[in-house]
DNA sequence: ACTTGTGAACTGTTTCACAGCA
DNA sequence: TGCTGTGAAACAGTTCACAAGT
């Protein structure tokens, strides 16, 4: 009867993790896939992707599989992909620029109407379809065009001002890339990005293994 | 005796998080900060704070609290951010340039040194310090410069070919922004980070939140 | 009095193992 | 027979609560 309703953030990222594995199988013709496979492809256990699955419904067929055309529909419809979702990019430098022409993000329905930037140097620039726009501009176009998502690029002391305003103009979620975390209502969606976290997990596994194969004056025990 | 065996990667993301406070409490004078304190500038709690750190030692004073100087210092050391990581960037699209520039690696210690990329029509740009070279020198180079991480930003179709090029020049850690994970021996240390992932995981939250709120026909209960 | 460091209790997630169905 | 769907068991991560140190 009542919809699903505590899903974890690690099984919500195993189901784009499905998704991006049925689009290859789809793409070499393949009908069906059984949860062993569905795994493997993401180094997964096949209990996994069933339990991951189960929490939305009976997508597959006992002793046969899942139908590869289907399941994909049934996740992009769990991800909200069976919509298109107006998104904005605040901040027009390097990086802003660059996830503004990421290609897979309009792939998936995320549609990059805009930038927003302070530096008048850049204003009037397209990035894709997309022009740089005054960030004066930002709360009014927010509104306007019903944005749904805001990716907030701004240095770090421009943070929580942007996303007041991607706020007061009615913005659903945001991808914040900057090292601060912005407040907002609970009722907006906040997900942090921090690129500098992922090359520190990087250096502490390395040392890590160091520590463990570590000293290797003279011989092992 | 025996040092930390296994971390979870939750505490290790933490660390990099106490880190930022830490260098903020810094710039602004502060010389000691309670676990509360420091749990609070990133929405956690005091006991999950000291757990943390507690596996790698005990750096507060009971009744006092930390030193935020001294404990800054033993997080950089235990993210092994007490030394230079020499870095490469494989695919010099618009991704990987503005990766290249990004000031926040170089501020903790990952350097980059160089980018590499199949398209001649980049070739010889500089990038910050570093400039774009052929991909066919990418073994060498990582060979030759001794890098310990490579970011991966080329089209997933070549994602494992470069990935096995830089494990053959002995890379340490791969930084993986294609949709594709390549594999790599054990010995090397690999981190996925897809963009994608990442709105689907907002455009999810929304629509659980519309599924929870939803049918607003007539009254709530 | 105050705050750390940590075993113990709790909560959440993953894996197991098998009943149920094609 | 083969593979899904799912309770139960095992494991991992978080929070509690308090002894210990200053």
């Amino acid at each position: 009867m009542s919809s699903p309703r505590k899903i974890s953030d690690s099984t919500v990222r195993r189901l784009s993790s499905y998704l991006r594995t049925l689009d290859s199988l789809r793409a070499r013709g393949h009908d069906t896939v059984s949860s062993v496979h569905l795994a493997a492809a993401g180094g997964l256990t096949p209990a996994q992707v069933r339990k991951d699955l189960s929490f939305f419904g009976s997508f597959g067929v006992r002793g046969r599989g899942y139908d590869v055309h289907v399941l994909r529909g049934e996740i992009a419809r769990i991800l909200g992909l069976d919509r298109k979702w107006s998104t904005v990019v605040v901040g027009a430098g390097r990086l802003g620029s660059a996830l503004a022409s990421y290609p897979r993000f309009s792939r998936q329905g995320f549609r990059i109407v805009a930038l927003f930037d302070n530096d008048s140097e850049r204003l009037g620039t397209r990035i894709g379809d997309a022009e740089i726009l005054p960030a004066t501009e930002l709360e009014s176009y927010v509104r306007q065009h019903e944005v749904s998502f805001g990716i907030l690029t701004t240095p770090a002391s421009a943070a929580q001002e942007t996303a007041d305003r991607l706020v007061a103009g009615g913005i659903r979620g945001i991808l914040n890339f900057t090292p601060t975390v912005p407040e907002v209502p609970e009722t907006v969606h906040l997900r942090n990005v921090n690129l500098t976290i992922e090359l520190e997990g990087l250096s502490f596994a390395i040392r890590e293994a160091e520590i463990r194969e570590g000293p290797q004056e003279g011989e092992s025990d």
